[in-house]
DNA sequence: CTGAAAGCGCTTACAG
DNA sequence: CTGAAAGCGCTTACAG
C-alpha cells in the first residue's frame, strides 16, 4: 500500500505500522508495544523495530493512535485576542508547559461576544481536544452553560468562572495594593483608568479591580470617587483621553492607578505631552509586570502571568491524566483542589512620589 | 455502545455517527452524506438527520474524519517565540485567517538553536498537520533539509528559506529606505543597533537590515562604517547598553537606526535618561510598525505583519487545497506561484529631524 | 437515493 | 514474549 509516490506529489507516502511490520518480520501489535514502549516485549525485537522505525523515519499516526485510545493528545486555548501582551505572555508559556507533557496546543481566538456565541454554538473545540483553557473570557451566563456540551474538561487562566477549576491573582487585592501605595505616598485624589471593550460582557477582573479601587479608596476615607473613574474606549489613544478628562476636571488626581501597564504609559506619555512631569506632578502606576513598565519605569503591580501560566498548565495536565487514568468514585479530586490563587508583587519603580505640595 | 456515563466522570459521552443513524432510522453512510452536505441524499432524509444531529448535540468526529480522508483539518505555526510583538500579531492574524477556511492551528515553539534541532528531530509535525508555517525561523543547511522529512507542505513567513514557498519584505529595501530617510534629513553619522541571539545560526532578516545599512552608507559615501554597528546581547537592557556604546565613540552618531521598534524605544528612553533630546540632540528610528513606536512617536519602517500574515495564510490555505484536490503533473503550480515580497512604509513621526548643527 | 462493506492506522484485551 | 482479531468513528467506491 506503500508503493510509488502520488502523482502530482513530491512528497512519498510515510510508511505505516505494517511497513514497520512487515520489514521487522513482526506483527502490528508488536511494532505498536515496542515503540510505545509498553511490556511485553523481548529487549531484541524492541530494538530491531525500532531501528526499522528509525529507518523508515517512521513516527506513530497520532490520528489513529488517538482514535483508538480515546483521546487527542491536545489542549485548547481560547483567548479574545493573541496579541496583548497578556494573552501572548500566557499562551506562550503555557504551550511550552504542554509541550513538555506531550500535549500539543490548538489556538482559538474568540474576540468579541458575537465571535464567543458563535464558537460555543459550533464547539468546535469538541472532540479535537482532551481539555480547553478559557483565558479570561467574558461569558454570559448562557455561555457558561453551554461550556458543558463542549464535552471536554474547562480550566480557566486569569479569572473566575462559575465552579470550574481556575487559576488567578486576587483582582480585589491587586486594586487594594494599588490604592495603599499610592495612599502611604500622601495621595488623596486618585484616580482609576480603565478601557471598555465594545463588548457588553462583564469582563471579571476589571470589575474586581475598579471595585477594589472604590472599596479601598471608602476604606481610607477619600470616597465617594465616582468622578475619578474614567472609562475610555479600548485603543492606542484610550489612555491620552482618559487623561485629558481627569486633567480638565475642577480638582484634578494627583494620581492615576491604570488597569493596565500599557494603558499606564499611554498615560505617563500623554503627561509629558500635556507638559507635566512624572512623578512630580503625577503619579502612574498599572497592573501586569509588563515589559513597556520596565522600559518607561513605571511602578506596577505585578501579576506573574508565566507562574499563572503554570499553574493552569499544571492543572490540565492532572485533568488529562486523571481522565485518561479513568477516575473512580464520581468525584474529581482534581477539579475541587483548584481553585488556585497567586500572590501579586507590588513593584516600585520611579513614577510614582509623594505628591508636590 | 452509549449506554449509562462512565462512572468517575460527570461528562456523558458524546454521541456518534451510529447513534444519529439508528435514530434516524438510516445507515451511518448516510448520514456522513447529510451531515457534510454531499450529494446523493433526499431532502427529506437530509433534514430529519439534521434534526437528529442536533438533539444529539452531535458533531463529525474529526479524528475519524480525518483518518479516513487522509487529512486533518490543521495547520502548525513554527515560532521561535510567541510572546514578542512581531510573532503574536503574525499568529494572530494568521490563526484567524486559517479559521475562516476551517482549518485549526496548532502552535510550536522552538527556541533557539536546540530546541530546533529537537522539533526537527523528532518531527512532531509529521501527520498531524497538513502544512506547516515557519515563522522566520533561522535554521542550519542541515534543518533545512530534514524540512522534507516533515513530510508536510511547508510555507514560510517573514524569511526566505531553500526553494520553499515564503512571504516577506525586502529587508535589504527596508534599510535603504531607513538609511536615505536620515541621509535626507543631513545626517552622515548613521549607527545601526541590532540584537543577536545567543544562537549562531544566521537570521536572515538581520542580516539583510545589516548589509543593506552598509550598502547604502558606502552608496552615499559615508563608509567604512563598522564602528557605527553594535550588537547587543537580546534583552531588556540591550538598547541602553548599544547607545552607551555608541556614545562613547571618539566621533558618536548623530542617529541610529535600530533593528526593531523595541529596540529603537530602549534606545530612545536611554538617550532621555542620559540627557540628550530627540530627535533634538539624536535621531533615532527602527523597523515594524509596533505600537510602541506609536506610543513613543518613533519614526519607523512598517512592515506590514498583518499583510505578510494575510498572504502567508492564502498561500497555505492553497497548498492544503491542491493537496487535497491531488493535482496532476508533478509540477506544483502554487509553490512556484509564491514568491511574496510585499511592500513597507515609512512612516515619519517626531523621533528623527536634521542633526543639529 | 440508499446501504453493506472495506479501509484509514492504530491499541488492546484475549489466547497462546 | 508474541500474534490474530475486534474495535476506535468515520468516508467512499461499489452495488443496488
Amino acid at each position: 500500500m506503500n508503493g510509488s509516490p502520488q502523482p502530482g506529489s513530491h512528497l512519498s507516502t510515510p510508511a505505516n505500522m505494517a511497513d514497520v511490520a512487515r520489514e521487522a518480520g513482526v506483527s502490528i501489535a508488536t511494532v505498536s508495544r515496542a515503540l510505545r514502549g509498553r511490556p511485553g516485549v523481548g529487549e531484541a525485537t524492541r530494538t530491531r523495530v525500532q531501528a526499522v522505525a528509525e529507518r523508515l523515519s517512521y513516527v506513530i499516526s497520532p490520528e489513529a493512535s488517538h482514535l483508538s485510545r480515546g483521546e487527542t493528545g491536545r489542549v485548547a486555548v481560547v483567548v479574545p485576542l493573541l496579541q496583548p501582551w497578556f494573552y501572548a505572555t500566557l499562551v506562550s508559556a503555557l504551550v511550552g508547559h504542554l509541550r513538555e507533557a506531550g500535549l500539543d496546543t490548538l489556538i482559538y481566538q474568540v474576540d468579541g461576544a458575537q465571535e464567543r456565541g458563535r464558537f460555543l454554538a459550533e464547539l468546535p473545540a469538541r472532540r479535537k481536544v482532551d481539555a480547553v483553557v478559557l483565558a479570561a473570557l467574558p461569558l454570559t451566563p448562557d455561555q457558561r452553560d453551554r461550556l458543558d456540551l463542549l464535552g471536554v474538561r474547562v480550566v480557566v487562566a486569569g479569572g473566575r468562572l462559575r465552579d470550574l477549576p481556575h487559576v488567578r491573582v486576587d483582582d480585589l487585592a491587586v486594586a487594594h495594593t494599588a490604592v495603599d501605595h499610592l495612599v502611604g505616598l500622601g495621595h488623596r485624589r486618585i484616580a482609576m483608568v480603565r478601557t471598555s471593550d465594545t463588548d457588553e460582557t462583564p469582563w471579571e477582573a476589571d470589575l474586581q479591580r475598579a471595585r477594589g479601587w472604590r472599596e479601598r479608596m471608602d476604606h481610607h476615607g477619600l470616597g465617594p470617587v465616582e468622578e475619578l473613574l474614567v472609562t475610555e474606549e479600548l485603543g492606542p489613544r484610550a489612555g491620552a483621553r482618559a487623561l485629558d478628562r481627569l486633567l480638565a476636571l475642577p480638582d484634578p488626581p494627583t494620581a492615576v492607578f491604570a488597569y493596565s501597564d500599557e494603558l499606564a504609559a499611554a498615560v505617563a506619555v500623554r503627561a509629558h505631552e500635556r507638559g507635566l512631569r512624572v512623578p512630580e506632578d503625577l503619579s502612574v502606576m498599572g497592573v501586569d509586570g509588563h515589559p513597556v513598565a520596565d522600559l518607561l519605569n513605571l511602578t506596577t503591580v505585578d501579576q506573574h502571568v508565566a507562574e499563572q501560566a503554570a499553574e493552569t498548565a499544571a492543572t490540565v495536565i492532572a485533568l488529562v491524566r486523571s481522565r485518561a487514568a479513568d477516575l473512580p468514585g464520581g468525584v474529581d479530586p482534581v477539579a475541587h483542589r483548584h481553585d488556585v490563587v497567586l500572590d501579586h508583587t507590588l513593584v516600585v519603580r520611579a513614577s510614582t512620589a509623594p505628591p508636590s505640595a
